[in-house]
DNA sequence: TTTTTTGTTCAAATAATATTGAACAATCGC
DNA sequence: GCGATTGTTCAATATTATTTGAACAAAAAA
């Protein structure tokens, strides 16, 4: 009942490509190796799958499945007519999916923050004394202001072009 | 001769700001540190202007004007009339152009590295013996292969929309 | 030439982040 | 109920990334 341990070339090569992958975005190591596997495996995997081909620990193969489950990047797959306990879970392949949850989780929160900091900021900002450092600071603070609408705007675009 | 020591609540704020957004683009505090200074600073600032105001160490503040220089965020400022030998740097405030050095140094080397590393993949995948299983492999290589390409057409995309 | 100023480099120290694993909960089957 | 299975939580630990600071180089001033 044992699962094969080591990863062959191929899927050691596809988790290597996502464990850089997530990197870029910021995301831990262990999300991209769960990722990767999944996305070149033909069958859902359950957690125990994972920790035994992966050789990750079962904390974190725990955690890596929740944050992926919450970017959308994992589904749980009906594994159909067996008394089976475990849930087994199946990589999202559709790029606009995997887009628009991290979009969703990981940059419009950031972006919301920064726009009520900067708003907060700018009404700081008419109290300062000397009206050349006002105007400086209110203009600097708009403009901060604008890249974050901008930034807001492209998000939707962003989602829309990657869905084909 | 000495900088006033202490940030002012504004600068605090502000610099929390972009300490903040550039953690999300996966760059070192000290680079939002440096940057959001410049940003809501009148006057341009030299390397030991930042290491005062900051309290960060010389070798920070080099290195993060490196980077920053780079990614085109910041420039050399000239101070005219002077014979003043060290350089004055003040921040590149266009989005446009932020975004631009961000996707060229930090997004594109890695888009571009993925996609020779799947290419090699794709190769590898034809001497698969299992017909069922070298079919799977090679869509799933095709569709990162796809991810990559719709990335590498989003990003001129990006650059035009953010530049107004 | 010697000293001072300005800035860089990089090994070591520190701080930030991710992973582990043991304890715990929940659910199933007997 | 009781043991076995599956999965979660979180404090301790390991890993990774960033920052520091001392040594160094280059160029100007004395």
């Amino acid at each position: 009942m044992n699962e094969p341990q080591e990863l062959n070339p191929m899927e050691r090569q596809v988790v290597a490509v996502f464990v850089d992958g997530v990197r870029v975005l910021g995301l831990p190591r262990s999300i991209g190796e769960i990722y990767g596997l999944l996305f070149i495996s033909r069958s859902p995997m359950s957690l125990d799958d994972l920790v035994l081909r992966l050789k990750i620990s079962k904390g974190s193969a725990s955690q890596g499945l929740r944050m992926l489950k919450s970017l959308g990047a994992v589904r749980e797959s009906e594994v159909i007519g067996t008394t089976e306990r475990r849930t087994y879970y199946e990589p999202a392949v559709e790029l606009k999916r995997l887009v628009g949850g991290f979009i969703r989780e990981q940059v419009r929160p950031h972006l919301e923050s920064g726009k009520s900091k900067i708003k907060r900021l700018s009404e700081t900002a008419t109290d300062i004394e000397d009206p050349e450092q006002r105007k400086f600071v209110s203009e600097r603070l708009d403009r901060l202001d604008n890249w974050m609408r901008s930034g807001g705007r492209v998000l939707p675009l962003l989602q829309k072009i990657l869905g084909q």
